[in-house]
DNA sequence: AACTATTTATAAGA
DNA sequence: TTCTTATAAATAGTT
């Protein structure tokens, strides 16, 4: 290489280990550009630095897609199957548990209880008594409130009302 | 290079294009193996020949896929984009419908009604009497229904007791 | 696959 | 970063 052989193993000083990286990169970029065109080769390079910088180089006639795609059929894997089929599991188990929440509604609903005994019937009537009951109990307590805030609002009207009285009475000073 | 200065355009002979395939395909393997080590950086390579060999190199601490996915998160684009993204807008489509289904649950269980007005609480008091009205009526059906069958069981046991009291009367034939 | 004359890449220094 | 340059490494053509 340059002034002295080198030993591979990693730059510990970081300056240094950028610039060589820099270097580096562009050479493995060139000689990749160079085999892509001397033996009509297709070559996908990703680099990732240890900063964090990402660079790339794919031969002008093909794409990273393509590349991917070859690897895969090639190599007889599917880099994604692993995401891909835990999604679609979740996807499933989202959708059963869809259709229960829709069965309970209607089940509570009184849609469709064609699957029901007696016994879970008379369960589910009792349930939704106790539901009513709750719904009904709440009202009132919000009739309650609004009532509350109805009558203050009344009664700091009638005290406003009173001073105005009063002030006309008396007469205001400014 | 070697013998003479070459320039970069395709080697027509396609033995020769071959054997420098092979010779510069290790040289860009070798390389890359040293920059992952001199660098600490990730490399992925894939090369496909004019003959459709391929051949890969992966820096040790990375995977293909993680490598891709740097790649799209870096220049902002998605490969997958149609398969994926379709995929992940549904589960959070059937995400929220579930959000959706369990709080209406929990509004007609009355556990949770803090979020509704005196108006949506009267409808709701009067959906849910609806449903208690017809869970009622459903029961009442199957009470129908059960008590006819039991009578009709009964009935059906008179009758064959009534012939087997006959039957011992009379005495049977075989 | 091995050899070797040359070219190319590059480490260290400026 | 860019250039220079001494030297290591790669490799084209040959055997």
């Amino acid at each position: 290489m340059g002034r002295g052989k080198i030993e591979i193993k990693k730059i510990e000083n970081s300056t240094n280990r950028q610039v060589t990286y820099s270097k580096r990169r562009n050479g493995i970029i060139k000689k990749a550009k160079e085999l892509t065109v001397l033996c009509d080769a297709k070559i996908s390079l990703l680099m990732l630095s240890s900063t964090r910088k990402f660079h790339e180089y794919t031969s002008p006639n093909t794409t990273q897609k393509k590349m991917i795609d070859q690897y895969q059929r090639t190599l007889g894997v599917d880099i994604w199957s692993t995401h891909y089929e835990r999604m679609q599991e979740n996807l499933k188990r989202l959708k059963e548990i869809n259709n229960k929440l829709r069965r309970e509604i209607r089940q509570r609903t009184g849609e469709d209880m064609s699957g029901l005994s007696l016994q879970e019937l008379c369960h589910l009537q009792e349930n939704i008594s106790e539901s009513l009951d709750e719904i009904r109990e709440r009202k009132y307590h919000v009739i309650k409130t609004q009532t509350d805030t109805c009558r203050k609002k009344v009664k700091n009207l009638e005290k406003r009302h009173g001073n105005l009285v009063l002030d006309l009475l008396i007469g205001s000073s400014n």
